[in-house]
This record gives structure tokens, C-alpha cells and sequence, in this order.
DNA sequence: CAGATATTTCACATTTGACTTATATAAGCG
DNA sequence: CGCTTATATAAGTCAAATGTGAAATATCTG
């Protein structure tokens, strides 16, 4: 699990949230980044680098654009971390949604290998 | 949310996984993280200052021992960022569970104050 | 083809953060 | 008390990450 090291970039992290939105173009990023963080073009470049190497978003070239989309595999893999302390704050549900999350964690669990944690 | 940041070293997390069987003393902690990672015990001393800092876990002193306990609040916070993205991997669960699952959802954000994202 | 546009890559400076060793604090214990 | 144990803090070093401006690459367009 080192998908948090690239979450812990707060650039990495509003790019991701913009992607969630739906495919984006660099450009279209940028210029929501740029905007909000008053970074450089290239800057942005290089985060979707880095978004792009860790597999949290995967590239579709368009002429002299570069379209960019959320991968959600990374994710879930924080999402399966965060497994372990769920318990902690979803003690207070009613039985049958109860049984259902926990249904679905072993789920979750048991159709992934288990990685470093 | 900058609960990542704090989630990025691989050291606290580990830290965060031994809390979550329960309470540990520093000193176990220390002699986990150690073993598995051959850093100084100051080293893990300042891990655990930026856990506490940060509301990641909650010490009780008790003789010359600290007990850590886990504190789950900013990691409910990083669950909650998680939300929007958790449409890209539960598409494909049945029909009740999807909607107890987005009633959690819900739940969960009505619950809460909207922070930074 | 010659710009213009969109995006990446490069080389470098600076900052940040995770270590280390040394030292402080504070109980327990003979 | 002085010694040992448990833990934290301080000061300094070093590497990794993030930013910059300049240049490369590739596509579109008149």
C-alpha cells in the first residue's frame, strides 16, 4: 500500500477529485489547478505523471490533446486499508445494513490478493 | 484533508495497523516497528508525535509507560474523501445491498460538516 | 511549410521530512 | 538517593519531492 504516498500531495488529490467528475483534458486541468494553487503548467504535467505511473489515471491521446480518467483500482486498495478501522465508527448501524457491510468487506477481501499493508 | 499526508510514511501506518488491535505502550509499538524496520527508537517516538499531533491516536500516561490508543476520526475523514470514487467499484453489487450501501453513504455525509477536500 | 497550440521532458534550485546521535525528563527500584 | 528503564525532545544531516524556466515533441491550421 503506498497508494497514500501519492495521496499525499494535495495537487494529486484535487486532480483526482476533478477526474471523478469525468474524463479531463491536461489542459482542462491545468487550468482548474493553476487556478486554485497558482502553479505552473509543467508542475500539473507532472503530477499527472505521477497520477499516470501509479495507475490512478490512465491516458487517451486526441490529437494534440491528452485526456485523462480516473482508475479506481488504486483506490480501492486505501479503500480495503481503511478496512480495518471501519469498525471503529460503523459500530452504530442497524443489523441488517450491519450484516450487509460486513458481507461486502469479505467480499472485497477475498476477491483481491493481499498486497503489503 | 491533509490526513494523508500523515498516511503517505509507510512507518505510521504501520503504527496505525498495531493500534488497531488495541492499545499499545510506546514502547511495544518501538519494538515492532524496530524489528520490522530498523529505525532508532527516537524515530518511532517522533512517528507517534505526529500521529498524536494530529489526532491519529490518543495517549494515556501511566507510570513511565504512554499508552497509545487509535483515535478513528481522521481516518473516517479519508473514508468520507473516498466517497466519490466509490461509485467506480460498487457498480456491481445487487440491488439491496447497493442501496444500503448508498443510504450509508448518505448517513455518513449528513452526519458530518463539510471540510477542505 | 511556418506558426500556433497542447503537452511533456529536462536540468536545476529549494524545501520538506525522515532519519541519526546526543541529551533531557520522569518514574521505578535497590 | 544513584542506577536503570521508558519515553520524549533537540540539533543536525541527507535524500526525496516539488517547484521553476527552458526546450523538445507532436498536432493542427492557414
Amino acid at each position: 500500500m503506498h497508494a497514500f504516498d501519492i495521496l499525499g500531495d494535495p495537487v494529486r488529490r484535487r486532480i483526482l477529485e476533478l477526474l471523478a467528475g469525468g474524463e479531463l483534458s491536461s489542459g482542462e486541468v491545468t487550468a482548474v489547478i493553476q487556478r486554485e494553487h497558482g502553479i505552473s503548467q509543467p508542475a500539473v504535467s507532472q503530477h499527472l505523471k505521477v497520477l499516470r505511473d501509479n495507475g490512478f489515471a490512465t491516458v487517451r491521446a486526441q490529437g494534440t490533446r491528452r485526456f485523462y480518467v480516473v482508475n479506481p483500482a488504486p483506490l480501492r486498495e486505501v479503500d480495503q486499508w481503511l478496512d480495518r478501522f471501519r469498525g471503529f465508527w460503523e459500530q452504530r448501524l442497524d443489523a441488517l445494513s450491519t450484516e450487509i457491510a460486513r458481507g461486502k468487506r469479505e467480499r472485497r477481501a477475498r476477491d483481491s490478493h493481499p498486497t503489503e499493508s
